[in-house]
DNA sequence: TCGTGCCAACTCGTCAGATGAGTTCAGGCT
DNA sequence: AGCCTGAACTCATCTGACGAGTTGGCACGA
């Protein structure tokens, strides 16, 4: 019974078992269908407990669950705001999911692989001229860089740099999420480097095929790039837990 | 203002600002550590409030705010009981984003298409035999499938045992959080399949290919037979929508 | 003794009313 | 004009209460 595999009677969506519910359906429903776009305020919840005939705290429970999605914000003395689509709910899931088991950050790591080589791909494919610019920018304040900080920033805004230039959102955002359980990791892995075999020589190189690649338009050539640079990231966090 | 540089003052962790904030960390810290594990039944809403010195109803949007998160489930007249990782919350991302932005169908498709490849490359070295077997009768499911609901059916199955089969927990939950958002453009894919070019052999031919090369161990083998099989899917998919 | 049905205790879902604290903005004073 | 202040909003939380779903034990009958 791995799969759920065919219930019976679900009225789920036609039929929101609880009050709490039925808010949530009817914000998203306006959030979804643009009503309120990103930005905009929702009504207060007392205006939404009249409008929905439900009590103000039946209005506060469903908002708080809009919260946790990561659909709204909310802060004190303001009425909730709409929020655009971001990764706060992708890092939350893989935050949560590292933290309950430990193994998954390898499994992670292999995502992050499969995803950012093909972001190298489609980046080859459609950086703009600024957006490689500014890769090149990165990668030489990677080479710049004196402390680990520095370098581990730069670094971090290359590969972001890269998913932003695939021109694939989603894939942005999935990187971005990873990045936070992933970072712990990177940042052991670098220790391991400064103090065993402090070759950020090889890292550096790799960044700069990486670039190359992507800068002649070379898809192919950037996925084979970023495979091995990531392959290496992979061996140094493996090394450093041995 | 992309990306948010460094906020000189943000005690998070240390200090959540609302008391319902705080039964959050609280329930989760819980939970991370293990002193809850996957089925277990948390304290009542009553009980934790007393624990906690909030009220009752301080502890309920705590409760909710984990529930919209997937990391517990709670039904009337039952305590709140912790749920195994899973891919709701994926699955709510996911579909969220496609229903605030239609372009997203494919980037996401795009998405899943670099993840299976991945996933194709590590079943071709991870599977078990088991596993082998049940890809197996899925495919000759597809085979002889005489309606449509079925054929999808079976094709999923097949597609999902190639994530398990990877050996990547992560993979699979992805892939499963996917599988919901774009159910909805393959449909409309194969309705244009049945009622243009009804080539169903030309799908199955693919799934064969993918299959064999797992079979065979040759890892660069299913990573290609995927890779086409996806350009497939996504050709049609596209098609469909012109 | 054993099975069955019913009731009491628990627990969640929701409501009403009230207080405190943060935010905003329009006026009024300097 | 610029700054200050206070009223109006709005969220955060509490207390107390009632209804409805779930569960386990106890009494009753076979």
């Amino acid at each position: 019974m791995a799969t759920t595999p065919a219930d019976p009677d679900r009225p789920e969506r036609t039929q929101p078992r609880t009050a709490s519910d039925a808010v949530v359906a009817h914000l998203e429903e306006l959030i979804f269908d643009g009503s309120y776009a990103a930005g905009d305020s929702l009504p207060s919840e007392a205006e939404l407990a009249i409008q929905l005939k439900v009590s103000r705290l039946t209005v506060r429970e469903g908002v708080r669950s809009l919260a946790a999605r990561g659909l709204v914000e909310v802060s004190h003395g303001r009425r909730p705001v709409v929020t655009a689509t971001n990764a706060t709910q992708l890092r939350d899931f893989f935050s949560s999911s590292v933290r309950r088991d430990a193994g998954g950050l390898l499994e992670l790591l292999e995502v992050r692989l499969a995803i950012e080589v093909h972001a190298a791909e489609l980046a080859a494919r459609n950086a703009t001229p600024p957006q490689i610019d500014s890769l090149a920018a990165d990668l030489q304040a990677m080479t710049d860089a004196t402390d680990e900080e520095t370098f581990t920033a730069a670094d971090m805004r290359f590969h972001h740099g890269i998913t932003e230039a695939s021109g694939n959102r989603m894939i942005s955002l999935l990187v971005e999420g990873m990045a936070d359980p992933l970072r712990v990791g990177r940042l052991k892995s670098l220790h391991g480097y400064l103090q065993g075999t402090p070759d950020l020589g090889d890292l550096l190189d790799e960044h700069r095929l990486i670039l190359e690649k992507i800068t002649a338009r070379d898809a192919a050539g950037a996925a084979r790039a970023m495979r091995k640079h990531l392959a290496t990231t992979r061996r140094d966090l493996l090394r450093s837990f041995g």
